[in-house]
DNA sequence: ATGAGTGCAAATAGTTTGCAAGCTG
DNA sequence: CAGCTTGCAAACTATTTGCACTCAT
């Protein structure tokens, strides 16, 4: 397990911290989403593992446990397919995509109104609140 | 088939003008949707229909076309499924939905950062920008 | 009458579950 | 060594497609 990038070190401190144990295959879940830096689907990081690496649903259960620690984000495509994320570069921290509905290329979003939906929830008297916001449209190239 | 909602008229007048075929199947579904006035599910739709009025495949194929034709704004559920809404109330214009996760009700929230979303994109050169924002919660009654 | 629209059956895509065996802490 | 993790097979849910038939225009 040649370098490991910042990225998959920061989430593996993280993972532990939750209690969570460390396996090859989730090693290799992460090097893949942190190379890509962008949402990647189930079957996405699955294809970008070397053959036999890990199963499939292995990626799902990983993927969902690391949503619940934390360590990545959630999105949705337009046709409804999960994708997850590794922060990119500074905190990682929340943050959407602008994503080519034909090549797939993803762009990172930072505008977002968490708390104006927040407020906006509570006073409904909504708990829990969380939302999910995907920005599609044809890059540059596919226009 | 008794009156028919203030909704479903206008739906099928824009329906007929974009030279959509108007059956009684789509007004059945349009029907549902109406009464419903919050985003249903294709099987949803299919549930709240008299059992045989319409097969759920062509529920699939309506809701896409009403898509097309404008008359309903598409939504995904934090699952990936995909919900379809005919205009609440006034104008039935762009909007949003704050759902409860474990009841389903969902109100409406009229907050929305699309210009912004659009000016952003049309930045990166992206075009046909469109954007899926749901906000997702325990409603009082599920808290 | 002619092509959009429909139903039925079957195929797909994405995701979940059950269970026995393996590996981490 | 206990129990979290994994792999494999199989079940499931949401959605799509092919094809012959029907009905709105």
């Amino acid at each position: 397990m040649k370098v490991m990038s910042k990225l998959v070190e920061q989430a593996i401190t993280l993972l532990r911290k939750e209690g969570f144990r460390i396996t090859e295959q989730r090693k290799a879940i992460l090097g893949v989403l942190a190379k890509a830096e962008s949402p990647m689907s189930a079957d996405e990081c699955f294809a970008g593992l070397t053959k036999g690496k890990c199963d499939l649903v292995t990626i799902y259960r990983c993927l969902e446990q690391f949503e619940k620690a934390g360590i990545v984000e959630l999105g949705v495509r337009e046709n409804g397919t999960r994708v997850y994320c590794l922060g990119h570069g500074h905190e990682g921290g929340h943050h959407h995509h602008l994503t080519c509905r034909n090549c797939g290329h993803a762009e990172r979003v930072d505008i977002c109104m968490g708390n104006e939906l927040e407020d906006l929830a509570m006073g409904h008297g909504f708990t829990k609140v969380t939302h999910v916001m995907e920005v599609f449209g044809l890059c540059p190239s596919c226009s």
